[in-house]
Formats: C-alpha cells, sequence, structure tokens
DNA sequence: TTCTATGCAAAGACTTTGCATGCTG
DNA sequence: CAGCATGCAAAGTCTTTGCATAGAA
C-alpha cells in the first residue's frame, strides 16, 4: 500500500485534481499532523531535490485551503502557517521559537459567546495562547 | 484641555519621545478605542495633509507595540491590525469586511487551559470568533 | 482545433533595514 | 565635537496575478 494513494485519494475525495506538484505538496502536509509555513514546505522540496516554483507551493496552498484539505493559521501577520488538522481545534504559540501546538477542542470549555452582530454567522472560534520561553 | 495633551501624556507615560510624527500618529490610535492596520493610518495622515512616510508610521506602530501603548491583533497573515485598547480581550472578524470588533474579556469564560509545555509561560490568550456576512 | 486547467515568471503588497540628518551633552 | 536618536529611501520578504503551455473534448 503505496502511502502515495492516501494523498492522491484524499485530493480525489475534495475534489481536487490530483497533478504531480499538488502530490508532492500533498505528501508533506496531508499524511501526518503538521503545521507548515510556505517557505517551510518550499525548503522540504527542494531538500528532497524537487524543482516546484514557489509561486506554484502558494497557489497549491491556497487551492488545499478552499478545498478544506488545510487550514490557515494566523498567529503572525507577515507569514500565513497552514495545519494539517482541519478539525476545530485550538493552539499554543510559542513566539519565541516560533513552534505552534495543538490543544484539543474539548480541553478548552467556551461558554458564553455573546451574541454574534447582526447578519453575521460564526464561522469558526479559534483560541490562540501566546507563549514566551522561560 | 488640549487633547493633545493626552497623547503627549501617554507617550511619555510609557516611555516613548514625544516627537512631532509619533504625535501625529497617537493622536489617530491614542484617543479613543480602534482597530486600524498601517495602512489606514497613512491613509488618514495623507488626508489630514501631513507628509509623514510610509516607514516612519511602521516603525512608530512597532514602537507602540514594543512599549505597550498599542497591541498587535493577528487575524489574517499579511496585513497586522493595531488595537489602542490594551487590557485582555477578544475579537469578533468579519472576513468578508475585514471589520474588527472587541469581546469584553469578562463575556467569554475560559475554564481549562492545559497545562502549558514545559519551560514556557503564558503570554496571552485570544479568542477570535471569525464571522461571515449572511 | 477550440476551450479549459495548470504552473511559473514577473509584479505587487507589506514590512524592515541602513544611513543621512539633526539634536544633546 | 562626539555620540545617540530620529525619520525615511531603498531593500527585503511574502504573496498574488497574468500569461504561456499543455491537455481535454
Amino acid at each position: 500500500m503505496d502511502p502515495a494513494i492516501d494523498v492522491q485519494a484524499k485530493l480525489e475525495a475534495h475534489g481536487v485534481n490530483p497533478t504531480p506538484q499538488r502530490l508532492e505538496i500533498g505528501a508533506l502536509l496531508l499524511r501526518q499532523p503538521v503545521h507548515l509555513s510556505a517557505d517551510q514546505i518550499l525548503q522540504q522540496l527542494r531538500a528532497a531535490g524537487s524543482a516546484v516554483s514557489k509561486a506554484t507551493v502558494y497557489n497549491t496552498l491556497r487551492l488545499f485551503t478552499a478545498h478544506g484539505l488545510v487550514r490557515e493559521v494566523a498567529v503572525d501577520p507577515g507569514r500565513a502557517i497552514y495545519d494539517s488538522t482541519t478539525v476545530p481545534h485550538h493552539h499554543f504559540y510559542n513566539a519565541d521559537t516560533g513552534e505552534l501546538t495543538d490543544i484539543d477542542a474539548g480541553a478548552v470549555g467556551l461558554p458564553g459567546i455573546p451574541s454574534l452582530p447582526a447578519g453575521t454567522r460564526a464561522e469558526s472560534v479559534e483560541v490562540i495562547v501566546r507563549l514566551r520561553s522561560r
């Protein structure tokens, strides 16, 4: 059972055409829970000898996000982090190391979100606990 | 009681030298609770006839943040929003309009943040409720 | 062959850096 | 006069766009 099959099936299940570049990027993101920036993905591709362009990495990440294969995490204005865990959950963010750690949604109670502004619906509730190394 | 005095006093209380440019930027940010991006601040300065450069706006915002006069809110990777309310609180973020609204910290219960990773201390806990227009 | 989808070079947006200028002791 | 603080032009960094290419009908 070639693990590449998993990635291909996952792309197809989400309506994404499995091109070679998307399979390469998907292999890095979709086989295990990871938090990666676009640049980290590009580094890993280069290290593995791949020649996928930077623009294609960005476009692919945008496509994956639009199709629900990954989630964008906003912790640092200035670079997006992509999270391959798509079920609702929260994050520790260590501002000193840049390290991002998952917090299970069940571990955080969230009673009493106030009523939403008129004409809107809630799309997600995200808790970020910012840390500093001690 | 010239309101400009307020801004000057506030800068001095936080150890920031009140230069003309900083007073101009402070007047936009520090007199009332606002959420502004660097670009919005630049627009407002230009509209008021000011000639402060873009770089100075960015540098000043960084300085204000370092001295606790404003807080950076990470909602959109790609542009920072500066919040003149520095006491702990949370946010609604309308991804369609870009609008950011405060949620009082008392309105959201947050029982059970799991124990922190070893060697770290929590700096802040931020809840972001993402909205879409309906 | 025409039409659509794909991938990347080049362009754009946002932010930081390095240095010229002017002020302080 | 030496040294430091300040503000901005220019140089990054990160991301998106537009078009050439390749593939499908």
